[in-house]
DNA sequence: GGCTAAGTTGAGGAGATCGTCAACTTTGCT
DNA sequence: AGCAAAGTTGACGATCTCCTCAACTTAGCC
């Protein structure tokens, strides 16, 4: 299954188209104009079409350092002794990532990564990891008993659209729209809810279609 | 400034294209090519520009009865005997218009109506009445006193977002979103806020930028 | 019926973006 | 140095959507 090597110029080529995406995606959103891109690296439309076929392929390799760090974020959250705490601390570091790239809060509202036909091996240790962080801080008592794994897209399209909406008049209020969202997932603040979670496949069927 | 009175067929032909254009923003959102609301008219792509110059006119028109319709839903939760409980009916009943027109989802999400220079009557009474149920229920005791009427808009922003993603899969849920909201808006469940609100003027810029 | 102002029509220019491909250039092996 | 495979290039056809406008049609007044 390994793919040929690529060519030194070649690959330097990759490299910067995925830094000119980095930079690109961040201040104007995933759906730019791919000749951007290939501008700001200094390279023609062509070679970026050879190196990423599908937009889907560039936005995953721009993004592939972010699906660690959300790893490395869960496994400290993982560490800290309070559930509760960890599970704040979790929620608001993603958070803060999306705040800092248009880009990456766009592709979080979407699922955390471009769809593939199966999910990869890291996506898979990321809902592993976020699974634990929720039904810890469940069995510590002050996350609400009802709250479920797939309720956290709730939050995180939340946080997304008010990000996107206040990110150039007040880049930080989206705290304060967290906040309150937490205060609702505390269990004395919980009153029965009126309908079902999502489902594990409904959630994936909507991350699926973009 | 009174305009001149149509055509009897114009007149018609108005109306034909804001029936048109009601089934299909509800269909398929406020971008849709404006040539498929001229098709679904029976009116030609001319006509519909010779009526409405802009598509937010078209909007504008589309949905003038929205802004309405808030209207009555604000004085009945004004007149509903407890704060709270009218507070929770004005949100749910608007969510509850959102979920039922896509088109509405996506205007509501940008302020409720198409950007004008300066609001007009109607839309200035609908923040008079909303700051209405907002401060009752504050008075009330039961809505946490540091939230503000500029804190709407995260709600709705939130209600907007979930909808979006899941009109076609699961089109109830953004009710259990809706719930685990509203638990984080009562008095009991309320910490500290880490920012402060919005400001009016704040809002309306980031209205006014679509 | 005749006339004019009001209204309708749809082809088509303008502007984006996409994705391709045949001609050219570079790498790196021998 | 010579060569084949790998890689690059950017002009170009395809597709969309917008919006205009000159030629045509209709309403409604006299």
């Amino acid at each position: 299954m390994a793919t040929a090597p690529l060519r030194k110029d070649a690959e330097r080529n990759r490299e910067r188209l995925i830094q000119a995406a980095q930079q690109v995606f961040a201040e104007r959103g995933l759906d730019v104009a791919l000749e951007a891109v290939a501008k700001q690296a200094g390279v023609s439309i062509g070679t970026l079409y050879n190196r990423f076929p599908t937009r889907a392929d560039l936005v995953r390799a721009t993004f592939a350092d972010r699906v660690e760090t959300v790893g490395v974020l869960a496994e400290h959250a993982l560490g800290l002794d309070d559930p509760w705490d960890g599970f704040v601390y979790f929620v608001q570091q993603v958070s803060q990532l999306q705040a800092a790239d248009r880009g990456y809060n766009e592709l979080a509202g979407r699922g955390g990564a471009p769809t593939t036909e199966q999910p990869t091996e890291d996506q898979l240790r990321g809902y592993d990891l976020m699974s634990q962080i929720v039904e810890r801080a469940r069995d510590g008592g002050r996350l609400r008993p009802d709250f479920t794994l797939e309720d956290m897209a709730f939050i995180t399209w939340s946080v997304t659209r008010t990000i996107e909406a206040t990110a150039a008049t007040s880049p930080t209020v989206w705290q304060r729209h967290l906040a309150l969202i937490l205060d609702g997932l505390q269990t004395p603040a919980a009153h029965p809810l009126p309908e079902p979670p999502l489902t594990r496949d409904q959630l994936a069927g909507i991350y699926r279609n973009c």
